[in-house]
DNA sequence: TAGTCCCGCCACTTA
DNA sequence: TAAGTGGCGGGACTA
C-alpha cells in the first residue's frame, strides 16, 4: 500500500460537498490502509452518524474538506480524455468558475446545483471514463500495463465503485486481476475475441429465445387486467431439458483467467451478469434489451411472489453493468415505447463483427453432473482451462452455478402451476395439455406421411427466437391435403431435450365466442374478456370457469367434462351461432376456452361434430367486415387464412386466437399437384416460413420492435434459415382420427374456404376474407410463402367445403394487438385466450398460383429512442 | 411515480 | 487478524 498520506487527502476528497461533511471528520481518525476500505469509512461513520444509513445528502454542513470539489475535478480532468473533460465540463460549469477557495461558501450557495453535479460527478459511468481514459485502447505489449487499485482509487476515489469498474471489465477481458490490488490492462484487444465468445455461448444458452418467450411473457402481462393472475403466471422460462440445467460460470480467454487464488467469489460476481447481459446483446436482434427483460433472465425470478422485489432489487446491478457498458460505448440507452408507456433499453452500439471462434459441444459445457453450486473450484478451473488453454483446439466456456438455482426455481414454479388444483393442465389430464397437443400433432404427421407421404421435413420449426410458434401438419380428414397448425413450443416438446415450457405460454385452448352475452358468466360481452383471458394456465381461469353457472353450456366445460360431447358441443356451437346473429354486429364476442384436450382426440363424435358444424353457419361476413375494420382501426394487422385447397364446408369456425398456420412450400406443392389446381408454386426447395413478415414490417418506421412478436421482422428471409429446425419438429408429432382432426380443424377456424382454386382473397383488409374468395391478395408480405394465416379471433364463419381443404394455422402473436381502443375491450395474450376482438379468422391464401401467400400479423409496434434524443 | 443508481454496510476471502 | 473484495439493498435523486 503507497501513498498514504496522498490517499488520506484523497479521501476527504472522497465527494464533495455533502460527502464531506461525514467523510472529512474521519480522516483524523483513519488509518492510512483503510482509508480506502469501506469497513473503515463505515465505522466511521457509525461513530459520527448512526449506524448502517445513508447519509442524507446535503444535510452535513460544514465541511472542512481543503479539498474543493474544483480542485478535485480539475485533477480527474487532467487524467480524463478530452471528451470526458468536456463532458465534465458542462456538468460541472457551476464549479468551473469558482475558485477553489471559496469552495465552502459556493458550496453553500450552490447546494442544490452541485448536489445533482455531484451526483453525475460519482456516476459510475463517468468514473469509468475516467478510468478508461487513464488507459489506451490497445496496451502496448512492451510497457507495464499493471493497474493498481490504490493509484486508481487515488485518482477516482470511490473505491468501492472501482470493484465494479473492474468487474465488468474483467468480465470483457479487458483487465484481468494479477494479484490482490493488481489487475494488467488489456483494453480492448481481447475485446473482439470476448465478444465472439460470449456470443456464442449466448446462442448456445438460447438467450434470444429466452428473451423471445420472456418478452411474450411480458406482453401477455401487459394484457391482463387481473393482477390477481400475474404472480402466477411468472414462470422463468429457461431452456429446457439439458439446457435448462446449464448454468454459466464466468467465460474465460485463455491468458485471462482468474486466478481462483485471488477470488474464489468470482462465480457470484457481477462479472458474470455482466458477460450474460452483454449476450443478451449479442444474440438478440434487434439488439435493443430491455431492462425488464434482461433482469428476468440474468436475475431470474427467484421464488414467486418475491420475484418482482427480487427483480427490483437487482436490477441495480444491471443498471451498474448498462453503466460501465455505456462508457466503454459497447451500448447506449434507448427506450422502448410499448403501449403502457416507455421502458427503459439499451441497445448494442459496440461491434458487430466477430472473430470466428469454435466452441465444440463436447467440450464447450461442464458436464452436467459438475454443475452443482459447491462444485469445487478445481473442477471449473479446470472446465474452462480445458476450454481456452489449447488455442486452436476447443474452446469454450464455463458455467455459472448460480443459475442452478434459477433453474431450480423454474422446476418449481413449474411444479406449482401443474399441481395447482385451477391449473388448467390438471384440469384436463395429469399430463400436460402441450403433450397432448403434441400427440396430436405427432397423430396427424404419421397420416399425412402415410396418406400423402408429405415429408416430414415439409414441416419447419420456428425457433422460439422468431417465434414460439411450432408448426404441426394435421392431415385432412379426407386426406387431401394438410394444413399446419402453429404452436407454441412449449406444447410440443418438440425435442427429448425440451421441458415442457410454462403452460401460460402454451396453445392449449380454443375459444368459442359467446355474443349473445349467454356466456356462462353471465357477465357482459366486455366483462367477458377477463374470462377469455383465462384461458391461459392461469389458475383464475378455471377458478372462474368452475364459477359459471352456466357452465353446462359452456362448450369448453362441456368438453372438458365429457369427452364424448362434441356432438353436444356442435350443437352449442350452432345455437351460439344463431344466437349471434341475432346480435348486433357491435357485439364482441366471449370467447370460452375450449381446451383441444386429448379427450377430443379419438372422441368419435368428433365426426359429428363435424357434421353439425357443416350445418351451422353462414356468415358474420357483414359483421365480421365491421369487426375487421374496427380492429384495422386499432391498429391490428389482419391475418388471413387462406383455404389452401377447394372445398366448402359451411361452418362456423371458431378460430383460436392467436394461430397461424403456415403452410409448407412443399405441402402446399404436393397438394397442389395431386389437386391439379393448377397453380404453379415456386418449388421453393426453401421454405416458406417467412410468416414473420407481416404488413407491419414493411414499415418504413425504424423503429425496433422489441415485443416478442417482433418475429423476424427485419429479416424475412432468414425464415428460410429455420426449416431446419422445423423439419425436426416433424418427428415429435402424433396423430388424431380425421374425424377429430376436422373438428379440430373447424375449431382452429380450419375452414376451408369454399370453392377450389379459391383462396380467400387476402386482401389487406381482413373484411374481405372470408367473403371473397380471390387469388392471392396482395399483400405481401408473406407472399410466396405457403401459408395461411389465421387471425386470433373468436368464431370465424367460414365456409368449409365438405371435402377438408388444407389450411395453415399461423399463431399470431395476439399481445402485439392493440388494445382494441374503440371497443373498450382488452386484448388477451396470445397464447391464453382468443382474440375476441376479431371476428374473423382471416387467411392468407397460398395464391392459387405460385403459392404465395399474404400473412398479416399483429404486432404492436415499439418505438426505441434513444435517451438523447 | 417509476426509473436510476449512489452509497456504504458487512460478509466473505485473502495474505 | 487486517486488509481486500464485492454482494446487496436502503434510499436519495431524477425525469
Amino acid at each position: 500500500m503507497s501513498g498514504t498520506a496522498l490517499e488520506s487527502q484523497n479521501l476527504s476528497q472522497k465527494s464533495h460537498s455533502k460527502d464531506d461533511s461525514f467523510v472529512a471528520p474521519l480522516v483524523p481518525v483513519k488509518t492510512p490502509k483503510k482509508v480506502f476500505g469501506t469497513c473503515a469509512v463505515s465505522v466511521e461513520k457509525q461513530l459520527t452518524m448512526g449506524p448502517l444509513t445513508t447519509p442524507k445528502k446535503g444535510r452535513e454542513v460544514g465541511s472542512v474538506d481543503p479539498w474543493t470539489p474544483t480542485s478535485n475535478l480539475k485533477m480527474l480532468i487532467s487524467a480524463a480524455s478530452p471528451d470526458i473533460r468536456n463532458r465534465e465540463k458542462e456538468l460541472c460549469m457551476d464549479n468551473d468558475g469558482r475558485d477553489g477557495l471559496d469552495s465552502i461558501q459556493d458550496t453553500e450557495n450552490g447546494e442544490e446545483s452541485e448536489k445533482m453535479i455531484s451526483r453525475k460527478e460519482k456516476s459510475l459511468g463517468l468514473l469509468c471514463h475516467k478510468f478508461l481514459a487513464r488507459y489506451p485502447d490497445y496496451p502496448n505489449p512492451t510497457l507495464n500495463n499493471d493497474i493498481c487499485l490504490d493509484d486508481v482509487a487515488t485518482e477516482l476515489v470511490e473505491r468501492r465503485r472501482i470493484y465494479d469498474i473492474m468487474n465488468v471489465l474483467e468480465s470483457l477481458h479487458m483487465v484481468s486481476r494479477s494479484a490482490k490490488n493488481r489487475y494488467t490492462w488489456h483494453g480492448r484487444s481481447k475485446l473482439a475475441q470476448t465478444l465472439a465468445i460470449l456470443k456464442q455461448v449466448g446462442e448456445e444458452h438460447r438467450y434470444g429465445q429466452q428473451m423471445q418467450q420472456i418478452r411474450q411473457r411480458l406482453l401477455d402481462r401487459e394484457f391482463d387486467f387481473d393482477g390477481e393472475e400475474k404472480e402466477n403466471e411468472e414462470v422463468v422460462e429457461l431452456e429446457s431439458g439439458e439446457q435448462g440445467q446449464k448454468e454459466l460460470f464466468f467465460v474465460e480467454l485463455p491468458g485471462v483467467e482468474f486466478k481462483a487464488s485471488v477470488n474464489s467469489r468470482k462465480d457470484k460476481s457481477l462479472r458474470v451478469m455482466s458477460q450474460k447481459f452483454v449476450m443478451l446483446f449479442l444474440v438478440s436482434n434487434p439488439r435493443v434489451v430491455s431492462l425488464d427483460v434482461a433482469a428476468k433472465i440474468l436475475i431470474g425470478e427467484d421464488q414467486g411472489a418475491d420475484q418482482d422485489k427480487n427483480k427490483f432489487k437487482k436490477v441495480r446491478r444491471l443498471y451498474d453493468i448498462a453503466n460501465v457498458l455505456r462508457s466503454l460505448k459497447l451500448i447506449e440507452k434507448v427506450h422502448v415505447t410499448e403501449e403502457r408507456g416507455r421502458k427503459p433499453a439499451f441497445e448494442w452500439v459496440g461491434l458487430e463483427e466477430f472473430p470466428q471462434v469454435k466452441l465444440e459441444k463436447s467440450t464447450s459445457e461442464c458436464p452436467p453432473k459438475k454443475k452443482s453450486v459447491l462444485q469445487s473450484r478445481a473442477t471449473v478451473d479446470n472446465c474452462a482451462k480445458n476450454l481456452f488453454s489449447t488455442p486452436g483446439a476447443k474452446r469454450s466456456f464455463t458455467r455459472h452455478p448460480s443459475l442452478i438455482k434459477l433453474a431450480k426455481s423454474i422446476q418449481e414454479d413449474r411444479r406449482k402451476i401443474n399441481s395447482a388444483p385451477s391449473s388448467p393442465m390438471k384440469d384436463s389430464s395429469n399430463t400436460d395439455f402441450p403433450n397432448k397437443m403434441a400427440q396430436l400433432a405427432a397423430i396427424c404427421k404419421i397420416k399425412l406421411d402415410q396418406e400423402s407421404a408429405q415429408p416430414a421435413g415439409s414441416i419447419a420449426y420456428i425457433p422460439a427466437q422468431c417465434s414460439p410458434l411450432i408448426p404441426v401438419l394435421l392431415p385432412q380428414q379426407r386426406g387431401n391435403g394438410s394444413y399446419a397448425v402453429y404452436l407454441h413450443p412449449s406444447s410440443l416438446r418438440p425435442n427429448p431435450l425440451a421441458k415442457p415450457q410454462p403452460t401460460s405460454l402454451a396453445v392449449r385452448s380454443m375459444t368459442f365466442e359467446d355474443k349473445t352475452g349467454q356466456s356462462p358468466t353471465g357477465q357482459s360481452v366486455a366483462k367477458s374478456q377477463p374470462v377469455s383471458k383465462a384461458t391461459d394456465d392461469s389458475p383464475l381461469k378455471l377458478k372462474r370457469l368452475r364459477s359459471d353457472s352456466a357452465a353446462e353450456s359452456s362448450p369448453s366445460k362441456a368438453k372438458r367434462t365429457d369427452p364424448d360431447t362434441s356432438p353436444k358441443l356442435c350443437e352449442i356451437l350452432q345455437a351460439r351461432l344463431k344466437a349471434r346473429r341475432g346480435n348486433q354486429l357491435s357485439s364482441r364476442p366471449s370467447p370460452r376456452a375450449l381446451h383441444l384436450d386429448p379427450e377430443f382426440v379419438n372422441t368419435p363424435g368428433g365426426a359429428v361434430a363435424n357434421q353439425t358444424l357443416e350445418q351451422s353457419l353462414e356468415t358474420f361476413l357483414d359483421k365480421e367486415e365491421k369487426m375487421v375494420n374496427s380492429d384495422s382501426e386499432a391498429g391490428l394487422t389482419p391475418v388471413r387464412a387462406i383455404p389452401i385447397t377447394p372445398g366448402h364446408l359451411h361452418t362456423e369456425t371458431l378460430v383460436p386466437a392467436g394461430y397461424l398456420i403456415p403452410i409448407s412450400q412443399q405441402s402446399l406443392i404436393s397438394y397442389k399437384e395431386t389437386q391439379g389446381s393448377g397453380g404453379e408454386s415456386n418449388k421453393a426447395s426453401t421454405p416458406t416460413y417467412s410468416i414473420y413478415q407481416t404488413p407491419t414490417a414493411s414499415r418504413p418506421a425504424p423503429a425496433l420492435e422489441i415485443t416478442p412478436t417482433s418475429l423476424r421482422r427485419h429479416r424475412p428471409a432468414a425464415a428460410a434459415a429455420d426449416s431446419p429446425c422445423i423439419a425436426q419438429q416433424a418427428h415429435h408429432l402424433h396423430s388424431p382420427s380425421p374425424a377429430i382432426l376436422n373438428f379440430t380443424l373447424q375449431n382452429l377456424g380450419l375452414i376451408s374456404g369454399s370453392s377450389p382454386g379459391n383462396a380467400f382473397a387476402a386482401p389487406q383488409t381482413p373484411e374481405r376474407a372470408n367473403t371473397l374468395p380471390s387469388p392471392l391478395p396482395g399483400p405481401l408480405a408473406l407472399q410466396q410463402r405457403g401459408m395461411v394465416f389465421i387471425k386470433p379471433i373468436s368464431p370465424v364463419p367460414v365456409q368449409q367445403s365438405v371435402s377438408a381443404q388444407p389450411l395453415a394455422l399461423i399463431s399470431v402473436q395476439q399481445p402485439l394487438m392493440t388494445t382494441p381502443k374503440g371497443t373498450g375491450l382488452p386484448q388477451h395474450s396470445f397464447f391464453h385466450t382468443p382474440v375476441p376482438l376479431s371476428p374473423l379468422a382471416t387467411v392468407v391464401t397460398t395464391s392459387g398460383h405460385q403459392g404465395t401467400k399474404t400473412v398479416y400479423i399483429p404486432q404492436r409496434k415499439l418505438d426505441v429512442t434513444t435517451e438523447d434524443s
